[in-house]
DNA sequence: AGGCTCACG
DNA sequence: ACGTACGTGAGCCTC
């Protein structure tokens, strides 16, 4: 007969040590998964290393176990599991079914008693038996037959118990463990021993007389005074010790050997839920075929002409280009993929096609596309007109989840299972030796794109309808993609003749004030490094550091304000870092992004933000100087691109706390916004408890600073450190703001008992946000999710409002024929130009959109203001 | 590549 | 006891 190798693991042990081994991982879907991962890993590693014929999972079977009838206070004092761990207890059980891995509990026993149990019946019919745990207690069972595996630091490095091994470093056999734990106790167990006996007492005593008894009977012979005192005063309690740490390896268990043969996994249902789980490397490392295995070879045509029979009524369609920035990157070709064929249309193929062209502008035709946006705007670029975008592989999963930082075809699938798609890397290169590579690989490359959409959008379409969002995603986002490659495209002119004027200022001016702050230091350094400057300041001249940062002394903004009375030479600095940063950023790096027709042309990501906003790059141009006179000078730049037209800006005032007044349903703050209030003068007569004529400018910039807090999540460190007042009053503060607005202190608490419950919080639009941590023991995570459950509904909301107002105001635009055209969106503001003629009509129709996007309990407000400039619509 | 700083809503 | 206000992007410095 063969010997079996049966493996026993000890799964809450193992559990717990992954958990506290590894960092807090959390994966997109918002699970916890350190602990799964951690012991997959090892598990991984014990399967391949010692290849078991049998295994088994023990648990710990509930609370009460039979050692608590000896001692009510075994186990006493331990945490409570952190909730990050037990919710990973159901997937390391799923995960163990997949592999077809035996689990058994025992009600009233510990898994270290069904170990035990299982390895003496083993021991008795000869097979080799390896226990594997992250408690030492269980060394207690090695023996000829049975090596005990602890892991040690992290999960799969494991320290092997023989009875050798543990005569080498105790100096005792393993059955004297426990006499050893007898003797010293075990704190996580909450065994006491004997008091003042520790490791080294314990087995010195042991290695001369040999056990617990024996130490007892000779208790004569043990001189040392204070000892003998412990051990007389203490036999009962060493006996009862020695007792617990016993592990019972006769328990009433119902599986035998011969239950735990082990077949091997099913790797179906492994890889299963190593997806769901997102375990990249455990799945390369399981399904080294899957990742290594050629693709499936696909067919892709490339065609030389395309015609009518070519393009059916619904096709995947993906633009090939090898750099990220469509407005400006080179199109490789056109992949085209649905049930029949996948063709790859060369892009002078594709301009020259009238068939493909029709196809491209009719909206009967639905396209399934991985970035329409993308794909709308490079082909704008060529002239080429695409309509009827009916899918969006980048928008829809952002949607599911703005968390997933994934956007492109291949990470995005690959999400979903899917693998046929190459990472672009694998196919340009990167870096030095990014090229094109022939066309044969392009269209094969792009083919595979526009198959693996093809293939994947119902799956994600469903998904959209399980959230209960597919009208936000096709009814919003799907059609503000449109309009956003259009202002994109159409971008903003921009004079470098006044970026030129007010940059040459600057620099005359940022000469001076280098030479000052020199003259001042007596000597040169760099003022923009910070770590220079700190040295400067806080050692050479003296100053008090007031915050530190990481890296060494904080030489921000704040800090230095409270240094200005201090030393002349800081006004100077704060001038120079106020003026460098406009030359730099917004002189120097605008000058870049001209293009050539004198225009700059942003992206807005629109799947980016975890709260729904947009943003902008290349160059963000929702960050241009406004706060400040100076920087306010920038806007100049940017004016109409027609002769004759103006700009015309329009801003919601104050849409985040009307979103809060509405969700909230706070009737004060209602009844302010609908009497039209302003609102923190209003704040300030309730948190201060005056009439209106006696708010002062300190007590309204109070109020202003509470209500911004309340919308990012109120905490008085972050109000006192705004307002620079003590953290006491500034919870003072927001108590008084709170029981004056107890509609909003009901609202707050609400959503993160909601976030808590569901595990997400959402938008008045339905787009959702997933906070995982927001159960977190860790009191910084934790915190962190609570203000974003607070703040994602009303800045998502806003941000869900002003999209809906962008798609209603193209709409309207278009129906009245006029030519004005939507440039730029800042969040809570819009910004178009237009013929002069047709100014007096946007003050109608631009504030009845917006104000109308969407009927809240409160009224929407809308400013506006146009002229010759960006700068001049104020 | 990551940290710091600072521009915006 | 814990030590941050929410959401972004870009330039510069340092390693």
């Amino acid at each position: 007969m063969t010997t079996k190798k049966i493996v026993l693991l000890d799964g809450n042990s193992l559990a717990y040590r992954a958990f506290f081994a590894l960092p807090l991982l959390t994966n997109d879907n918002g699970i916890h998964t350190n602990a799964v991962y951690g012991f997959t890993m090892m598990l991984q590693n014990i399967l391949e290393d010692e290849k078991p014929t049998h295994i088994l999972v023990a648990w710990d079977a509930g609370k009460t176990t039979f050692r608590h009838k000896t001692y009510g206070e075994y186990k006493g004092g331990r945490q409570k599991t952190p909730p990050e761990l037990s919710e990973q207890f159901p997937y390391l059980r799923k995960l163990l079914e997949a592999y077809n891995i035996p689990q058994y509990e025992l009600d009233q026993y510990e898994a270290d008693d069904i170990i035990g149990t299982l390895s003496k019946a083993g021991d008795a019919d000869g097979s080799e038996i390896v226990v594997i745990s992250g408690d030492k207690d269980l060394t207690q069972l090695a023996s000829s037959h049975t090596t005990v595996f602890i892991t040690r630091k992290g999960m799969t490095d494991i320290e092997k118990y023989t009875p050798e091994h543990v005569m080498e470093k105790y100096g005792i056999e393993p059955h004297q463990i426990i006499d050893m734990k007898g003797l010293m106790g075990d704190a996580s167990d909450n065994i006491p021993g004997v008091p003042g006996v520790g490791e080294k007492t314990a087995l010195k005593l042991l290695i001369e007389y040999g056990s617990i008894e024996n130490v007892y009977k000779s208790l004569a012979k043990i001189t040392a005074k204070k000892l003998n005192q412990n051990l007389t005063e203490n036999e009962a309690q060493a006996f009862m010790s020695k007792d617990l740490a016993t592990i019972e390896v006769n328990a009433p268990i119902t599986v035998n050997i011969n239950d735990l043969a082990y077949d091997g996994p099913d790797m179906d249902q492994v890889t299963t839920i190593y997806r769901e789980l997102k375990f990249k490397t455990l799945l390369e490392k399981i399904t080294p075929q899957a990742a290594e295995e050629p693709k499936e070879a696909i067919e892709v045509t490339i065609v030389a002409e395309l015609l009518d029979k070519d393009l059916s009524d619904e096709m995947a369609i993906h633009v090939e280009m090898m750099d990220e920035n469509y407005l400006t990157a080179e199109i490789l070709g056109i992949s085209l993929a649905d049930e029949k064929n996948i063709l790859f249309i060369p892009l002078e193929v594709a301009k020259k096609s009238t068939p493909f062209k029709n196809w491209l502008q009719n909206t009967d035709k639905l396209k399934y596309s991985s970035d329409s946006k993308a794909a709308s705007a490079s082909l704008a670029r060529q002239g080429l007109d695409a309509e009827g975008f009916q899918f969006d592989l980048l928008l829809a999963t952002y949607i599911v989840n703005p968390s997933t930082t994934y956007t492109d075809v291949a990470s995005i699938t690959g999400e979903f299972g899917y693998t046929e798609v190459e990472q672009d890397e694998v196919i340009y290169g990167k870096g030095a030796k990014k090229a094109i590579p022939t066309e044969e690989i392009i269209a094969d490359h792009a083919g595979r794109k526009a198959l693996a959409i093809w293939k994947l959008h119902a799956e994600i379409e469903e998904k959209l309808q399980d959230n209960d969002q597919y009208d936000l995603y096709h009814e919003l986002e799907l059609p503000l993609a449109a309009i956003l490659a259009k202002m994109e495209t159409t971008g903003v002119k921009t004079d470098r003749e006044t970026l030129l004027t007010i940059g040459t200022e600057l620099s005359a001016k940022l000469a001076t004030l280098e030479t000052t702050i020199y003259e001042i230091a007596g000597e040169k350094f760099n003022i923009n490094s910070p770590k220079q400057l700190g040295v400067i300041l806080f050692e050479k001249i003296g100053l008090t550091p007031i915050k530190k940062t990481k890296t060494g002394y904080s030489t921000a903004a704040d800090v230095l304000e409270k240094l200005e009375s201090e030393h002349e030479i800081i006004s100077h600095i704060l001038n120079y870092r106020q003026l460098g940063k406009l030359n730099s950023t917004y002189i120097e790096g605008l000058l870049k992004e001209i293009h050539e027709d004198g225009k700059i042309h942003t992206r807005f990501q629109q799947a980016l933000t975890t709260t729904g906003r947009l943003s902008s790059i290349n160059p963000n141009l929702q960050n241009i100087p406004v706060r400040l006179e100076e920087g306010r000078k920038i806007r100049a730049a940017f004016v109409p691109s027609e002769p004759g037209w103006y700009l015309f800006a329009a801003d919601y005032s104050q849409i985040e706390l009307r979103v809060l007044a509405h969700m909230s349903q706070d009737e004060k703050l209602i009844e302010a916004f609908r009497a039209g209030a302003d609102i923190h003068t209003k704040t300030a007569m309730d948190v201060f408890g005056v009439d209106e004529d006696s708010v002062t400018s300190d007590m309204r910039r109070a109020a202003k600073a509470v209500n911004f807090g309340i919308v990012y999540g109120i905490s008085d460190y972050g109000l006192s450190q705004n307002l620079d007042i003590t953290r006491k009053d500034a919870a003072q503060f927001i108590d008084t703001y709170l029981s004056s607005f107890p509609g909003v202190k009901q609202y707050m608490s609400d959503i993160v008992a909601e976030a808590k419950r569901k595990g997400y919080v959402t938008t008045l639009m339905n787009r959702r946000r997933y906070l995982p941590e927001i159960t977190s023991s860790n009191f910084n995570l934790r915190s962190f999710a609570e203000r974003t459950a607070m703040n994602t509904p009303i800045q998502g909301s806003a941000a869900d409002i002003i999209k809906k107002a962008m798609i209603e105001m193209a709409n309207r635009l278009e129906v009245e024929g006029m030519q004005t055209r939507m440039l730029l969106q800042v969040h809570d503001e819009l910004i178009f130009e237009a013929p002069q003629e047709e100014i007096e009509k946007l003050k109608e129709i631009v504030p009845e959109v917006m104000e109308s996007a969407l009927a809240l309990d409160v009224p929407l407000k809308v400013d506006w203001a146009f002229g010759l400039s960006w700068y001049e619509t104020k």
